[in-house]
DNA sequence: ATGTCTTTGTGAACGCGTGCACAAAGATGG
DNA sequence: CCATCTTTGTGCACGCGTTCACAAAGACAT
């Protein structure tokens, strides 16, 4: 999971539990490509296994959502991708700033998923002052200097953060100040934000590490019937008594 | 959270929750900061402050790795970091290639956070035969034809796709056959993989999404104490009975 | 040695999310 | 109109994860 929200105790905002919001885009997502084939209708079994999950827990998201469904033949594909568009509050527009503008955010900036979902990059902002009117992806990148200026210009509610851990919070903090109410993290930093404000963060170190643990584990397992794997360390189940005692770590 | 696991029941390796382990990379990445501080020892109060979670919570997942802590003064810095790492498997040298070498396949290749942490870069692969041989991040650019060979030369058990949806599945498709048995993937796309093959989704535009939807419901909350809010759309949670008609109306 | 004080480690309760399994609803055919 | 068949919507039970609250453990001072 590369996301987490901050702490704030339930967050389950009309009913809808946050598992099912977090789903909701995946559908939206099948659906999508299912209107493109002019497919009108699609049952729930068709449409969890297009979208990778359990049926029974799709038509029980759905539920939240409304009785959208028929009985007998199954979701009329356009209606509920207008339904689930809504509930996403897609069919509005969403400016969005992106701060930090290395590789990273020019990455970000090039994304075709955003401008397809009602997301508009309104504004590129970077700290370095060679890159100022540099466009990027055509669009012109801006002095951090104006970033409060631009926020309250464009109406902009929405910020993410693709700057260095070191700038993170302080990019937040004036994200936040000028009004900015939803951040989305790249930085490898944990942002420490008002209530009201809702941050997620995408940390790709620690998805790797994430996957590392299990490859570990893998590892280890067959390891354990097949003497000669892989990538053998020859020490690592045994679990000594006491853990022997490290050598300076690497960061 | 932009990830997601592929299905599989459990997965409670040797006891630790999988929800410890997506936090296992906070602690270490906090405990790491204190480490080149020189900081001795730490309090579960201090560290779970830092890592952005809860103390209960944070002594609980420790426990599952053991008892490292000293009760009275709190855990030891150093030993923690050592502990942690080699739980993650972050010992050992993990070889990672990435998929696509687009914007974001650069943004990665340049990414610091990967080698810092027993990540290495084996090698980058793109389908444009334009881009072979270019370096990227100091790193040539080789051809999709030779990707089986870069993983079995190189003994790569680690993928990382950053390609366009389209090709993503089939690249995934090669990649485990290749021997590649964690994955992690950036294209917006459901990858199919057989048992035993990890993947870690991480979605730009899902992630945006949720904010969004956090987003409408707090314009929509303090719209209904006042009625001009900031982006306005006139009719939102009034929540008719049934819902206003949209466009297309289902059969 | 003994008492006090701090902090860990964990038992227990609670809540959320998941998946099964089935009844209700509607389509479809005769 | 009735029977049958498909597929939804959901009641229920279970398991995981979170949090509280506290006893046990050790440090430290006297």
């Amino acid at each position: 999971m590369a996301t987490g929200r901050t702490h704030r105790p339930a967050t389950r905002s009309r009913g809808i539990p946050e598992a099912t919001v977090a789903r909701l885009p995946l559908y939206l997502r099948a659906l999508t490509a299912l209107s493109e084939r002019s497919v009108p209708t699609v049952s729930s079994e068709e449409l969890a296994a297009a979208a990778g999950v359990n049926s029974a827990k799709l038509r029980k998201d759905f539920s939240y959502l409304g009785s959208y469904g028929t009985r007998g033949v199954g979701y009329d594909v356009e209606y509920l991708v207008y339904q689930i568009s809504r509930e996403l509050g897609l069919t509005q527009d969403w400016p969005v700033v992106i701060v930090g503008i290395g590789n990273l955010g020019a990455a970000l900036a090039n994304y075709g998923g955003f401008a397809s979902r009602g997301f508009r990059v309104a504004a590129l902002i970077d700290a370095d002052p060679n890159m100022a009117g540099k466009p990027v992806a055509g669009i012109p990148v801006q002095h951090t200097d104006d970033l409060e200026r631009i926020i309250h210009d464009n109406d902009v509610s929405i910020g993410v953060i693709a700057t260095p851990a070191g700038a993170a919070q302080q990019v937040c903090d004036r994200l936040v100040a000028a009004g900015v109410t939803s951040i989305l993290n790249f930085a490898p930093t944990v942002l420490s934000v008002p209530d009201g404000v809702d941050v997620r963060k995408v940390d790709l170190s620690i998805e790797l590490q994430i996957l590392a643990f299990h490859e570990q584990r893998k590892a280890g397992e067959e390891a354990a019937g097949e003497p000669g794997a892989v990538a053998g360390n020859p020490e690592d189940p045994g679990q000594g008594p006491d853990g022997d005692v490290p050598a300076v770590m690497p960061a």
